[in-house]
DNA sequence: CGTTAGCACTCCAACAAGGTGAGTGCTAAC
DNA sequence: GTTAGCACTCACCTTGTTGGAGTGCTAACG
């Protein structure tokens, strides 16, 4: 497709480009390439490029910046792969380690950690879906007039709540509760569970209505709890240091798009492919990133619980350090928190 | 200390200054007012209002502008009580309602709403003092291998762990470990439980040593996650709107600073009076928001959990408005907390 | 004595003009 | 195919000019 020669200067434009942000001229590149060839040359090569759809001028007499097409022709062809070096391995778990302490924490830090390492915004959207086996529901006494409901499913406790009522709590209304919603339900997926079954049962259980209710509601309520999207998103200054965002309207129009978690998440299940995905520039759906590139991993932490996490940032990124250090990071984090929840 | 003539010429100057964030000079408030004073009158007045430094001047001969102390004068005697309309709270409501579904979305929606309403950064912290009593420990079967601790504590399920062995569960060796750690503990505050104790249990329960450990581990992380202090930001984006921003300088400055969760933690604490705290400009103590005005809120949900509620931007910010935004959303948060909670 | 008109002065902001430098495309020679 | 040379372009910086908004001061006025 492109010569040898071509190859070499693309790579060369692009590589600057990448450092500089500034449109780069054919005196420039002779310079800073080993082969010697005149700055003429590599004009002629350049134009040849630009035709191509490689390269791109801002305006006559500019240098030439790289298209959408080039970062492409570049990522896929001519990259160096750059992987993640030890002491930036150490420096990751180092802030790991001194800003978790549980599961909860593992995710907000993560996009904090990445966000951080690649000098760009960082996002992640974990999905639980609930996959929720129902066994058996159990009342703990707690005083005179309250009671633990503690909901119990296939791996652990879905979900406890107090009952609290009016008047004495006789043991033995619970426990007629129990053995009837025990009896109907058990070993039913959570998410199954139908309404002309509940509907079957209230009439049964007439008399603790109120009880009866209350286990429907956290039944509800871990349906609605297990299946859940999350977005985290962390970064945002990074990107003030970016030149491609000093002015602040790009900004404002960015963080615009950034808030709507909703249309982030959207983006991101784009690609339902697996493993690392790249997209450049005007390869995005979205017009508001059209400037902008993201490059994404997906992970699994268990059978229910799936997500992608990725890089945002200007077309001008470095793509291969972003790669193997969003790749380790997916990695990284899901053994971190197989170790947290043990 | 200020003769009526002063006070609405300063009025003035800071209602226009608030509205267009505009340097503003004699013969445009003389225009303003309905009082028939000339210009030249009014700059004697600004002129003096200058010297005792309720107002600032830029540049000689550009126009005045509020200092911190104008604007503390102002907000202390001047300001026109504005409260927040029907309409306003209705919007708040909507917004609530179609965001919200469970109590840990109402925080973060909290101080979404609060920067949209306020076209400022919003931020919140909660703050959990742990009081929780250890009451009775109890472990459900799950299957052969496993059961569920349960720990439970005057006001519910304090947590819950599976706990696994290599070996069949013997249901009459886990009853003996929860009654030894009953015994020894109901009735105890969490947090109180002290080493000699658990010392002293530990022989006696030596052939289930595991399960005592898994008991402590749950212990402790109940107590760490029970006095947690959690901080909630929102509308980092509103501040790109406000014109004192257009440098992405300082934009950069103050988002670094919001990200130093600590920091803001202790900058909200710093008030430690209740109500409504106003802190304008200089007087605040930390130099990076030395051009930026606080207004905070306190807010208690239950005996364990209070916290701060804030706007923060520039000086020049609706005070009026934004103080009984604040006030009411600090309210209308608890209540939604509690409705959900219960 | 407070208020006002008038005036000279200051300073920013916007615009225009000219110079500079990096870069290009083209042509002709090697 | 490669290269040197040259005319040309265009952004950007510097400098100068102008206009307007605003001030402070002074003198006159009721």
């Amino acid at each position: 497709m492109l010569d040898e020669r071509k190859k070499l200067i693309l790579q060369a434009i692009i590589e600057d480009f990448i450092a500089t942000a500034e449109p780069i001229g054919s005196r420039t590149i002779a310079r800073k390439m080993n082969i010697n060839i005149s700055a003429a040359t590599i004009r002629n090569e350049m134009a040849d490029l630009e035709h191509l759809g490689f390269l791109e001028q801002p305006h006559t007499s500019a240098g030439r910046i790289p298209s959408s097409k080039g970062y492409r022709f570049y990522v896929d062809w001519l990259m160096a792969p750059i992987g993640i070096t030890d002491k930036e391995v150490a420096l990751i778990k180092k802030w790991y380690d001194e800003r978790t302490r549980q599961v909860s924490e593992v995710f907000q830090e993560t996009v904090r950690i990445l966000s951080h390492t690649t000098h760009n915004v960082a996002l992640m959207v974990a999905r639980k879906d609930a996959k929720d086996i129902f066994k058996y529901v159990e009342f703990l006494p707690l005083d005179a007039r309250r009671a633990i409901m503690v909901v119990v499913g296939k791996n652990g406790v879905l979900d406890n709540k107090i009952i609290e009522s009016s008047k004495d709590i006789i043991v033995e209304d619970l426990r007629r509760v129990a053995k009837v919603v025990n009896d109907a339900f058990a070993e039913k997926r959570v998410s199954e569970i139908s309404f002309e079954e509940v509907n079957a049962l209230q009439s049964r259980l007439l008399p603790d209505a109120a009880v009866f209710e209350s286990f429907l509601n956290v039944l509800r309520n871990t349906n609605k709890k297990g299946s859940s999207e999350q977005l985290f998103l962390g970064g945002a200054t990074q990107l003030l240091n970016q030149p491609e965002f000093r002015e602040v309207e790009r900004v404002r129009s960015l963080l615009n798009m950034l808030d709507e978690q909703k249309l982030m998440c959207d983006i991101l299940h784009r690609s339902d492919s697996a493993g690392t995905v790249i997209t450049i520039g005007h390869e995005n759906k979205f017009s508001g990133i059209r400037d902008c590139s993201i490059v994404q991993a997906d992970f699994r932490l268990d059978d229910e619980t799936t997500g992608k996490i990725a890089v945002l940032g200007p077309t001008r990124m470095h793509y291969g350090k972003i790669i193997s250090t969003i790749d380790f990071m997916a990695k990284y984090m899901a053994e971190l928190i197989k170790r947290y929840a043990a």
